[in-house]
DNA sequence: ATCCAGAAACCGGACGGTTGGTATCTTTTA
DNA sequence: TAAAAGATACCAACCGTCCGGTTTCTGGAT
């Protein structure tokens, strides 16, 4: 070995890949899409340009592995939030609204937000949302097929990005907007 | 005269200024806020980066113009809805309703395409959008402020984006959704 | 148990191209 | 003729990508 010249680092693929992807969704919220250069991101998960190349090819593929991260988190969430619901009437939708307008604290600086971003800005990763939803929804079709789920799940959709906006005074406005939502799932 | 070195052009600043906003936002929703670039906004509006500059101090004034500028089109594009609207409550949901939903075909490729994806990819353009809503909000809560209206918005608000995330059947979906929607604005 | 390849993980500099921005010049307009 | 409008040339910084090198891990053969 030469002095001086080495270096040392575990090899944790999965964590470095985790890390990877955790600071570019971290950089898109705080800077902006604009600001997930892939030496930003790099820096910001403690590896290397090269070292970020080893897990994903390009650019592109690194924002393909980001949205479907982020989906899959969504995913497991609402998943674990619909077990513990008993009433079966609504309990996708009803998990939906919780998962993007969670307890007093709305989730604006959350995984979604760099989701949104990520999809609106990219023409290219625009289906994936989409697409989620759809297949989604087609498992629930039983329990949430109602317009007025429709209507909620879109409601809540609008109410996030209003809050996600950086609204003045969202929490206090969007908290009775959220029980109201709730309740309407149990409509009909 | 230098042979083959002059050039002419018309003078038409305004014309000009028009056809940098309009190109900026074109490009916005072709390819992405990444593909706003200088060069590429003063090549689609026929204008060298010079050109620009002249206009624009700085790309930031030029997404600022862009976003105020579609702003005041929404403004008068739902002014002019109202206008024809003879039912005194919900004349501004309905308005909004009908601007974001318009016609048969849905407005996915429309202005507000590129205003939202330059307020969610720029963090700095964020409250633009919301201070806007509020403001047109407080002009019209005699007739807009039931709790109802803003769950139409906000549903607005998330069928539009779900739309212009290119859901497949997203029109066939829409229609009758928009048709509820508009429904709800004069009930109570 | 130990050793030793070979693969996987990671480093970090270099490259060509593009970016936003500046300075200076020419043409048009008032 | 002064100022506005636009053209042209240029720059430093940064971008995504590539690639040769270095380190660590893995699993047979011994």
């Amino acid at each position: 070995m030469v002095a001086g010249s080495g270096y040392s680092r575990k090899k944790e693929p999965e964590a470095v890949r985790r890390a990877l992807l955790d600071a570019a969704a971290r950089l898109a919220l705080q800077h902006g899409l604009a600001g997930v250069s892939i030496q930003a991101v790099a820096d910001a998960a403690g590896v290397t340009k090269g070292g970020l190349f080893h897990h994903f090819p390009s650019k592109d593929a690194l924002l393909d592995g980001m949205v479907a991260d982020l989906l899959q988190r969504l995913d497991d969430e609402i998943d674990a939030l619909m077990a513990n619901d008993p009433q079966p009437h609504g309990v996708f939708t009803r998990a939906y609204v919780n998962s993007a307008l969670a307890g007093n604290e709305f989730a604006f600086g959350s995984d979604m937000a760099a989701l949104s971003m990520a999809m609106t800005t990219e023409p290219r990763l625009r289906p994936f949302w989409a697409t989620w939803l759809q297949q989604r929804l087609a498992r629930h079709r039983d329990t949430d097929g109602s317009p007025i789920l429709e209507i909620v799940r879109f409601a809540t959709d609008g109410a996030w990005f209003y809050g996600a906006a950086g609204a003045e005074g969202a929490s206090e406005q969007l908290a009775p907007l959220r029980e109201r939502l709730l309740a309407m799932t149990y409509e009909e």
